[in-house]
DNA sequence: TTGTACGCGTTATCAA
DNA sequence: TTGATAACGCGTACAA
């Protein structure tokens, strides 16, 4: 098998004080013509013309790596997940939001600069600890919610430019973009009570995530101002608790509109979807059902859930924007809201009228 | 809506310096312990603790520029896309490659940053430095062969590092590596003549892509190999060509096992399913089918076709081994082959007997 | 065992 | 209009 060899001639880069000795000038007025003056100092038209020539003879490129060490900045902007960035398993768990990061990172000029909290490199010695690695970037995004509090915060608190993705509260000056889960679900609660519902349940599990509270947040707030009246149920085993006879009970108290939460395991949808099948009732003829959030890939099958769309891409280019905000001009707003599309689907319907 | 505001004082990172004057020693003896010490110069221990304590209590992490302007390397791996690394349309993406490669360049001690070439980027647009900007890096990825041709030589002749995933032969002195289409294809024909085949007909799209001469290369061997008879077919409109009609004709004439290429649309695949639903037939009972590549997600639901898969992940590994082989060695074997993975699938039976 | 001095290639501030 | 000169942060002979 051939083999590919390194020209030795490494050094043999071209420099600017290359291009200075070919051009007869010195190496500064290389620097001033080649970056193209934006100081507005005046230049010779001929000088500029030879030093061009001359650079282009020699094939002249800057070397990125000194232009940022002068700039004091690289352009880089980290993303850290404290999960594997690219999972074996969960293949598509981050993508569409970094599909948002890539676009807009690019469209302002940053590379990326991906980290993995969980991947367990080879002690080199004097490697800096997990979390401080990221500082090689500018500036940080932090995805999920796994990322270590008290580094973190340390790092804020050093002024080094960090957003969080989702809801992050507990640290003060963390920067965190997030989706409005509680206007999402109070649009969904809100049509809802269009299609003529009067009472709602919403079925949460018992996981505290922040996502969690915004949402029975922006659902108390929307039975408030429609008038309806629901109930929140905060099941620990949705399984056992969300049964046939528990739908059948909440039918003969007047409910006709269930609402689940979306989590990693979606595990109060199913259990709702399994308790209407096994109670012989069907959305959305004999009630209805709605998810706050994307149903999992193994249940695409399924008729499409009323409820609402995080727009994920959406959602990491906004990340962006507030980070290259803080890099800039050193402020940004702290929590950008991201609205939620409202997804019609096809398990909501009119009440049936009692 | 509140805004964060990053500390003015604590601006910037921490630099080398600092971290010795908080431990009290010398910035060089700072660079001698984080660097790891690899001239094996005599430290006193205690000397060594109090850099560690001091460069982790100000969360120093090495400015990449300034490493690679110094010592010509920075343990970073560039990964240079032109299109998208996350494109929107999920069909042609670089994720499975990018597992690998995250997987790979973590186990040896490298992080990576992502550069894409992308035409949105404002001011690099159309720019010659679009690609010397991967010289930040101390070896680079390329990915897709959308890379310009002439920038991507200059790098290369000048000595940069540099890893093209895909095959890529029009340039001397590149290093790539490719997933082995020839012998997945001869292989795919080895098992059909198993099956009792004598007769196998290619359909090809006219895309001139090499790993297309590669697979036709390939399933020409194999025939000789195995003494069947076959034949290539090169369609400019695979939808107009291959018809039910086409299918028909070929079926008297003999042949009962037709293998298409995988390619970005899968034209060829499509229009062989259809032209064999149009003749009123099925595979495997009737005839076998075969795809060279994996099947796009819109035929997901389809049976899983007989042929084989290339292992993407595997061959972001194997780019990695191969560039930290040039990094370390200053030269690698120039065309590794990473070997595909046959798929029995279900359309593909034995030949019915004339 | 630790510190001094210099160079890497570029940009920026001043003098000339 | 141009050219010395000094950073930028880090690695490393060489000296102490």
């Amino acid at each position: 098998m051939a083999e590919i060899r390194l020209p030795k001639a490494r050094r043999g880069r071209p420099r600017q004080a290359e291009v200075a000795r070919l051009a007869g000038v010195s190496q500064t007025t290389v620097s001033l013509v080649l970056s193209g003056n934006k100081q507005g100092i005046a230049l010779h038209p001929d000088t500029r013309a030879r030093v061009l020539q001359a650079a282009r003879q020699l094939g002249y490129a800057p070397d990125p790596a000194a232009q940022r060490l002068a700039a004091a900045r690289n352009d880089l902007l980290g993303v850290f997940s404290f999960t594997a960035t690219f999972p074996t398993d969960v293949a598509h768990s981050y993508y569409p939001i970094l599909v948002g990061v890539e676009q807009e990172a690019v469209a302002r000029g940053y590379d990326l600069v991906l980290f993995t909290g969980s991947s367990s490199a080879p002690a080199r010695a004097g490697r800096a600890d997990a979390l401080d690695r990221v500082r090689l970037a500018d500036g940080c995004l932090f995805l999920g919610r796994h990322v270590p509090a008290d580094e973190l915060r340390r790092l804020v608190e050093q002024g080094y430019p960090a957003v969080h993705i989702g809801r992050r509260d507990e640290l003060d000056s963390l920067a965190w973009v997030g989706a409005d889960y509680a206007e999402a679900t109070a649009e969904v609660v809100r049509r809802l009570a269009a299609l003529g519902h009067r009472h709602v349940v919403l079925v949460c599990e018992t996981d505290e995530a922040l996502a969690s509270t915004d949402r029975e947040r922006g659902f108390r707030g929307a039975l408030a101002q429609t008038g309806l009246t629901g109930e929140v149920v905060r099941a620990a085993d949705p399984a056992a608790e969300i049964t046939g006879e528990w739908v059948r009970s909440q039918l003969a108290a007047g409910v006709r509109a269930f609402v689940a939460e979306e989590t990693d395991t979606c595990a109060a949808w199913r259990a709702l979807l399994t308790a209407v099948e096994d109670a012989g009732l069907t959305a959305p003829a004999d009630l209805s059902l709605a998810l706050l959030g994307a149903p999992p890939a193994d249940l695409a099958h399924l008729p499409e859930p009323t409820g609402f769309d995080v727009p994920k891409a959406e959602l990491g280019a906004a990340a962006v924007r507030t980070l290259t905000a803080l890099l800039t001009a050193g402020a940004a707003d702290c929590s950008p809201l991201v609205p939620c599309e409202f997804r019609p689907g096809r398990t909501a319907g009119p009440a049936p009228h009692p």
